[in-house]
DNA sequence: CGTTGAGTTGACCATCGTCAACAGGAGTGG
DNA sequence: CCACTCCTGTTGACGATGGTCAACTCAACG
């Protein structure tokens, strides 16, 4: 039930009476990427007035496995690794979330998954409770977060098959690929891909060791299909990965 | 909009115009497991008009990798393998389904995996276009589908850690205390795990070949963690597993 | 400069994959 | 009823991919 207040309020076009100064999600970059594409001015406003921003420097946590999940976000800028640890140490990066992405999509009491800035990050904070309140209310946003769910489904089962059928090289090629694609809907298509993440983040996602990325890596660019740069990869020989990764 | 007509009939108290005289939705047995614990009867009754049953020879197809979406599926009994294949013919099995397990949550156009039958299947079928509609009137089912989608993704991240950071020998013992506990939700928790699937499948599941399955399981065996039974298998040192899947 | 941490490279090795042979059960046909 | 095939699963010998251990480079930072 809404009351008569929040209805006028809502319904008076135009202002929003939780309108920031700066910063707003109506200028938002990651708008349309992001979870909030699936709502309208007003109901962006609402939602505004239950976020805030937050940043977050160079590995530090955004949250803990197994912690109270009080929180949910919105990545604005930055790479997160999503990680699950073994109680001997071993760790498996369970996915990078770029700008545009939305943490906390399983709405569960606990995180199942730690969470921590790979570069500098800024992300959109929300209180769990509250967000859960608002997504009650608005169907079409939940609709909107199931696309989210099941996409990321999508992915993880992708990543199964590369971390069970394929080599290290095909598995280098394909974690090429499927990151310049990513960049590419937030940045624009380009054929430099980011690297921020370390080797042994790169290995732990993949499911090698630092030294094999390593040697992966420089066998391909020896072999000219890609160019190591600082903080990156050109992609040179874009047909020779794709083979790779298709394979 | 509901039309009066529709809305009638609705909210006439314990009658369904849709009931069928057998094999009804209101004594399904699986029905508190699957998505369908989200309706009352009256929904349980419209959802039940849609709805079709189907069975399944082993090793027949529901459907194909890629091919148009045209229906989704409750699993009724009966375990159902969910794979991806690689050009030359390397195959990932990314789940199996159980009873009660629904099959179409991403409401995709076309499917992202394939799934056939791994032993005597009995499935509820439905247009995903039909089931759509119902949805859009149903917000309750759609945060039951969410729901069920965000476990799917936590088994998919735990699945991840398995394939990417773990020996053989714990790939086999998760996967032996997974199924276990997944079976127990449907026919209650017993030390007795049935594998109908084949020594190919557990493989293709666990990232592994079928002669490492085979050798695994033997010496588990040998060192009397388990006891090898026909299409089964018996937990002895249920503790040993625990120890092996945790590490 | 010295220290630290990330990355690279090399030598060696272990786990698991490959190839092959064999066992046992189900189905088929003489 | 028995021989035959076929299929699944088991076991062994061997080998390759990728992991382990170690040394080294280089840039950042004090």
């Amino acid at each position: 039930m809404i009351s008569p207040h929040v209805a006028a309020s809502a319904s008076s076009p135009g202002a929003c009476p939780h309108a920031h100064t700066r910063e707003g999600c109506v200028d938002c970059k990651v708008r349309s990427l992001s979870i909030c594409a699936a709502l309208d001015g007003m109901e962006l406003c609402e939602l505004e007035a239950l976020a805030q921003h937050s940043t977050f420097a160079p590995k530090t946590t955004l949250f803990l496995q197994d912690e109270a999940a009080d929180s949910v976000y919105n990545v604005t800028d930055g790479v997160v690794r999503l990680y699950k640890l073994l109680p001997d140490g071993r760790r498996q990066i369970v996915g990078f979330a770029l700008p545009g992405d939305f943490l906390g999509l399983a709405m569960a009491d606990r995180y199942g998954f730690s969470a921590d800035a790979v570069e500098p990050v800024t992300a959109c904070r929300m209180s769990r409770e509250a967000f859960a309140t608002f997504l009650d209310r608005k169907p079409h946003l939940l609709r909107r977060l199931h696309e989210f769910a099941t996409h990321e489904l999508s992915l993880a089962q992708d990543q199964m098959v590369l971390l069970g059928r394929r080599s290290a090289e095909e598995k280098i090629a394909s974690f090429l690929l499927g990151l310049r694609e990513r960049w590419g809907r937030v940045n624009g298509l380009s054929v430099t891909v980011a690297l921020p993440m370390s080797r042994q983040d790169i290995g732990d996602f993949l499911g090698l060791t630092i030294e094999t990325v390593s040697r992966t890596l420089t066998r391909l660019a020896r072999e000219k299909a890609i160019l190591l740069v600082p903080d990156g990869v050109r992609l040179i020989d874009v047909a020779r990965l794709q083979g790779l990764a298709a394979a």
